[in-house]
DNA sequence: TTATACCCCGTACCATGGTACGGAGTCAAT
DNA sequence: ATTGACTCCGTACCATGGTACGGGGTATAA
């Protein structure tokens, strides 16, 4: 039929592995298509959820974070601030985690300063030494 | 022996677990400690190292990068600029990775300034379209 | 000497996000 | 009707960084 598309033609459009759309599947994040036989037949909003997903993984969800928010926007009983919850969850993340990066780059700049002389035996040099001391 | 520490001695004088301990070894990341019998034998110096291999799991190095540092801090025959080039690369690995969540921060920002109301249902709320934007 | 705490090894399992493969079935066009 | 492209399913495998388990051997102290 010319409304539903097989898996490959799925994968094709949604940019995506055909194997990556059955993984979705056996993890519950893309629901179970109809089947006409064995084979799949995905209506076209299929699409706009493997979209959905791909985005929410740019953004920093995990899938299956991508699965809980997919699910608010198809079954649709949601209210907005259940969006913007877990919105706002990701933001405090996200903060946390450039926090910890910028923690973890002021001490490898601290350990780059430890050497003045590349050239120097590593034995020589207080570089491992610096390497060893407390996180800041 | 008195110098000597069995694995247990070492996790716990390491803190970390004793399958920790056997899965570096596996990894060749740490090496083979001398065996008496089929049990392992390591000198104090392994505690160093595996504190050494945790350090640099908190600097943002990955295990097998652990361990190439590893190995140039033992068999020293480095120079001071091999660490400090791979210290080098990995800030620059680090400010990517900022780069990257505070690019998804504006998104998740942008989109959550999408709301106005939380009380409002989610099909009538243009939260999800801007989910959908394109990147910036 | 015997209890028991520790150690051995191999293997399986966890999460995360997929990819790959092989043998069989199916669909569509020529 | 046959071929070739596509799909099916189950399972294994990849990286990363471990944890857990089970059946056996050993070291040590009372």
């Amino acid at each position: 039929m010319s409304t539903s598309l097989t898996i490959g033609k799925l994968a094709l459009a949604s940019n995506v592995n055909v194997e990556t759309i059955r993984f979705y599947e056996r993890k519950g994040i893309l629901k179970q298509p109809m089947k006409q036989g064995s084979f799949r037949y995905y209506p076209h909003e299929f699409i706009t959820r493997i979209r959905f997903i791909k985005r929410s993984q740019e953004l920093g969800f995990t899938l299956s974070e991508a699965k809980e928010l997919l699910d608010l926007k198809i079954l649709d009983q949601a209210k907005c601030g259940d969006v913007l919850s877990k919105t706002e969850e990701k933001i405090v993340e996200i903060n946390q985690k450039i926090k910890d990066l910028k923690r973890m780059k002021k001490s490898l700049e601290g350990l780059a300063n430890c050497c003045e002389d590349r050239s120097i035996p590593l034995s020589d040099c207080p570089i491992l030494d610096c390497f060893m001391e407390k996180v800041k």
